[in-house]
DNA sequence: CAGATCAAAACTGTATACATTAATTTTAAG
DNA sequence: CTTAAAATTAATGTATACAGTTTTGATCTG
């Protein structure tokens, strides 16, 4: 664990003087914050891990300033948790809170369903039909790929709504979803959602908003109770290990 | 508008050498966006009003760091908004923004209702009505202070339902509300709301969901259209001048 | 060897410095 | 005069320094 401050030399540094604007700068607390919010939602970094900000800093070869922003971003939208002079954590929530995330949930996906009728069009089934299909394709491979794409696909029917709000909100209990099932969820649990989404898309396409609340409804606690027995925590890794995989974000 | 750098004495200086913990320290950045909050939803700083960094700061006496902090918040839940390099300012969501606003505040406040019904116990009832006569009383003087009192009053709903999700989501929905209703609202439009108010008591005192949420949704779009028409939107004032109100949160 | 004690190390909170980018004003040209 | 370009000023993005707090770990005691 030597980390002394030298060694965030690794990105942005170096004699030549053309260095440092990575991803052309202003942009670097977004990228950070961008890359926890993955690495939590994909289970890279399970519940309760720490993040002290200059180890995520130099991960990321940035400096604490950064990091500080992202994480204060994520402890507003709950993923992570933080005290006042203690370090910020992968956020650990309780049954009783993943219960009442879930009912919120529940209500929003409720809304953006209603807000989605007579605003569908063939392009956008098409989108969804295409998203399920990438869903199956995943199924086989990694569970937390499984687990993102799963979700995703309920942000997808959020963004068709239009409403930012919603948007966000939705996008929200989503992330906090996936990190509840990361925690309380048995292995392959995302395998039936599947077929469940794709009973949703044909009531859509029917125009039967009562019916796909229905499925929708059905689904969501499927989902949430699914889930919601097994504590097999996952177990202990390096965090400069952990983020390494999520600092090259894009481009060159 | 002469504010050199060196004018920051005005609050945290001086020879003395015991200054510094105004409030405990540690709480400095949840202090300057508190205020800020507040500011905003009184109305006291209009929406489309520039926030610099430095000048916020030295209104409250501390360091960009701080403000900074806070904004990334403010920012986070939307009240208000900042591109790349440039200036935050207090947000000034458009009339569809405002009704996409107003559309998922219904939905949640749907939901609090749902939550509440067989959790409601006196106590509560009393504090309901305890707030509705405060409002009552302000409604004679300040507007601002009238518009915040009537927010509160979902907020407090909100907040019997125990769940710290749906709370918080109300709570931004809520404050929105009022930024709304500060630029587009005519004078007066809170009057008639304490009467709602009181109508809703009622029916969930007689455990009555249907009627209460029928009576939530009317008077939400009641709040919502009452003020949707007169443009009359507030005029400059300095900055500093506006601030300096909201310093002294409290203690000595 | 368990448990308390205290000093070193690790972190957070905050301020400040500097590089860059946006806003504004000045200057010059048409 | 009006407008465009250049220079100046203001503000943000980021790194770093330092004070104060928590955590860790080592040492001492029963």
């Amino acid at each position: 664990m030597i980390r002394r401050k030298t060694d965030h030399t690794d990105i942005a540094e170096g004699p030549g003087p053309k260095r440092k604007r990575a991803s052309r700068a202003g942009n670097l607390a977004e990228h950070v914050y961008t890359s926890l919010r993955r690495a939590i939602i994909e289970q890279a970094l399970a519940p309760g891990t720490k993040l002290p900000e200059d180890s995520v800093g130099t991960s990321f070869g940035v400096s604490r300033t950064v990091v500080r922003s992202a994480i204060v971003r994520l402890v507003a939208e709950g993923l992570v948790v933080q005290q006042p002079n203690m370090r910020a954590t992968v956020a650990s929530p309780s049954l009783e809170e993943a219960r009442a995330i879930f009912r919120v949930r529940r209500g929003l996906e409720r809304m953006v369903l209603e807000e989605l009728m007579s605003r569908l069009e063939p392009s956008h089934f098409a989108k969804l039909r295409a998203h399920v299909t990438s869903e199956e394709k995943a199924k086989r491979h990694a569970e937390p790929e499984s687990i993102r794409l799963s979700g995703e696909f309920h942000l997808l029917l959020a963004q068709f709504t239009g409403n930012e709000l919603l948007i966000r909100f939705v996008s929200e209990v989503v992330s906090r979803g996936s990190l509840i099932l990361a925690l309380y969820g048995r292995p392959h649990s995302s395998e039936c959602a599947v077929n469940e989404h794709l009973a949703l898309i044909e009531a859509l396409e029917h125009g039967d908003l009562t019916e796909a609340a229905r499925l929708m409804d059905e689904h969501l606690v499927a989902v949430a109770t699914r889930g919601l027995l097994d504590t097999d925590i996952k177990r202990e890794r390096s965090l400069q290990d952990i983020l390494s995989a999520y600092r090259p974000a894009g481009e060159a």
